[in-house]
DNA sequence: TAACTAAGAAATTCTTAGCCC
DNA sequence: GGGCTAAGAATTTCTTAGTTA
């Protein structure tokens, strides 16, 4: 499902043609168009009255990925202090933590003294 | 507070220089420059590409009007991957883990510069 | 009427190179 | 190093006009 199949679904949702998609929009029907077939992109302005018109969100009408669910986790003391560390660190940090938890969950746990 | 004030935000955010972040896009310094500075508007591929190295929506990147904000945890791709290791260790390893994160975190001020 | 396509015009972005602090 | 800008190249969109069912 990409940006112009879920334009269609949005339009025939509410019973509408191209022309009067476009119309409410300020661009032709011709434009309007190439976006559901994928032939073209609407651009920033165009696409936030789009957005705004269906009442849908950016995400779901670029990516369809408004909707999607956090993962679930035991909610164990320590993992809520590992959360609340990762939650402070910027991406840099955090893509050194993923590095060395790799080598942590590498190495099970027999890495008890010498090296 | 337009977009490209907001991704200069989220780059600051994060300690990053321009150049850092255009690499990692895909794109040159310049281009993003252009970005922050309103000059330009990125494409849609390198958008998304923003969106997801920052951990913020398409709709707060673009609109700014968005309830969800960047810390939400578990929405993130790192983080995501840093639940998935943390979910496959016992409760040494996480402790393990904890110490380092910890560390990670104490050395964000590091002595930097004069170099 | 409704939707799709072609082609030239128009508008925008991207890169290279250079400048300033 | 870090960030900003100019100008041409490259890419993309937009409109008009025409085609099909």
């Amino acid at each position: 499902m990409n940006m112009g199949e879920r334009l269609r679904e949005l339009r025939l949702q509410r019973s509408l043609s191209q022309e009067e998609v476009a119309r409410h929009i300020g661009i032709t029907r011709s434009a309007y168009s190439h976006y559901e077939i994928n032939n073209r992109q609407p651009v920033y302005g165009t696409l936030i009255k789009l957005a705004s018109f269906f009442d849908v969100s950016l995400d779901y009408i670029i990516g369809g990925n408004s909707s999607r669910q956090p993962q679930e986790m035991a909610e164990t003391s320590d993992s809520r202090e590992i959360l609340k560390l990762i939650k402070d660190m910027n991406q840099e940090q955090r893509k050194q933590s993923i590095g060395l938890l790799l080598d942590i969950v590498k190495n099970e746990h027999r890495n008890e003294g010498s090296g």
